[in-house]
DNA sequence: TCAATAGTGTCTGTTAGACATTATGGA
DNA sequence: TCCATAATGTCTAACAGACACTATTGA
């Protein structure tokens, strides 16, 4: 231990304004999409994402809960955090420091509320700035995690098949997955079970169901992913 | 589009305060350490991670880069945020919302300032709760982070030898890796290139320096990684 | 029967990990 | 010389991706 300082850190805590937004992210025809209200920006309605501030006593995922349901009419499945942004309060009203929370919702939830839609996240419209950031953000978030946390799952229903759960990776990975090696690392990854059910839709052999059940398994591979890096 | 609500959400801001909580990460003694600070809490003195409030315009990195020179005397390469608690105010004085910043430093960096001090991950003193968990999540963050982004290389000097870089590889990882197969991946994945000078520390022939350098590079491998779940 | 989707077996090029070997310094 | 560390070559088992094939439904 070192000599201690005669002058400790006091630090002063002050007085901010704080916003919770929330990018309800759901598969939507084919396409990644985004729940988008209908609210009042200065003079005129537009739409932007959900927020809130938190309630005294309410946690920030609570808060996130809250404003989502009031908007998809249902709790989404997953919450997650995707940065805080202190960009300065642009209008008299608007937070100073926003709390950005991703929240994934399965294809199969009810419609979202009459003042709410959802937006494919490459057909957005004009957003405010911080919401087109905390927007970003979230969609690099989940993209980045989608392979190392079982997110996919949070975008499915409880029971569903092989070919959906491949097309929510593809829809979150952005590209096409290989059918027969997607199969088999998920075998090898012990994830999900068979049901005794099968899904039939028009045409086609129908699909066996399947449910997330993950159960231990063997030490994973173990090598370093240079080959990861974006930057 | 779908009908207009004339109930139009316009929700309130509230008065909160924040505060900025950050981890100085290091390489020290072949552990990872954290930079802790002297300060009172309560009516005695006991090490708490460095924070303060952003001041009036400030951002969140830009406070972290103030409040982490003043412990470390320099400012760390690198910043990143680990998470918003809001876990409500404990004491008088206290932040109720902290924003938990880390931030990498190298191996190389000058000693701290006076009341400032290394501690080792594993052999933390007893913290603030809050502060715990913003220790756990950037160590967390950061092990999660290291093979998708070049962070080991902020932990290092601007020249290092490849036996170096694996160490820090094998810090942030808690385990060993093959040498082989580690100069193999990084030759493969371009992101450093060798110097002209070389290292001698004692016994053993001399290491090569190298230096970070990215470059392009073929396109990564394209598998979807189901073996790195952790739930 | 054809079309469409589900699901599986096999081959091959690539690579992680193991092992062995050489290289080069200090004691 | 011995020891310690750096650096590299080779082998093998495992695996990703490609391809081909079978299976099962509706039209």
């Amino acid at each position: 231990m070192r000599d201690r300082p005669n002058v400790p850190i006091k630090p002063a805590v002050r007085r901010t304004t704080l916003a919770v937004d929330v990018v309800v992210l759901s598969p939507r025809a084919d396409a990644l999409a985004v729940l988008l209200v209908r609210a009042p920006v200065g003079a005129r309605e537009k739409w932007t994402l959900p927020w809130d501030a938190p309630q005294p006593g309410e946690g920030l995922e609570d808060a996130a809960a809250r404003i989502a349901s009031a908007a998809l009419g249902t709790a989404p499945a997953y919450f997650e955090q995707v940065g805080t942004l202190s960009d300065g309060r642009r209008h008299p009203g608007e937070a100073d420091v926003s709390v950005g929370i991703a929240a994934l919702s399965p294809a199969s939830a009810d419609a979202p509320m009459e003042e709410a839609e959802w937006f494919p996240l490459a057909g957005l419209p004009a957003l405010a700035p911080r919401h087109r950031t905390v927007v970003d953000r979230a969609a690099a978030v989940v993209r980045q995690r989608v392979d190392q946390s079982p997110l996919a799952f949070r975008l499915l229903p409880p029971t569903f098949t092989l070919s959906d759960l491949q097309a929510v990776y593809e829809l979150l990975l952005g590209r096409r997955l290989h059918k027969a090696s997607f199969r088999r690392a998920l075998q090898a990854s012990y994830l999900v079970e068979p049901t005794d059910e099968w899904h039939s839709e028009g045409r086609g052999r129908p699909a066996q169901l399947f449910r997330y059940a993950p159960r231990k398994r063997r030490g994973a591979r173990r090598g370093v992913r240079f080959d990861l890096f974006t930057e």
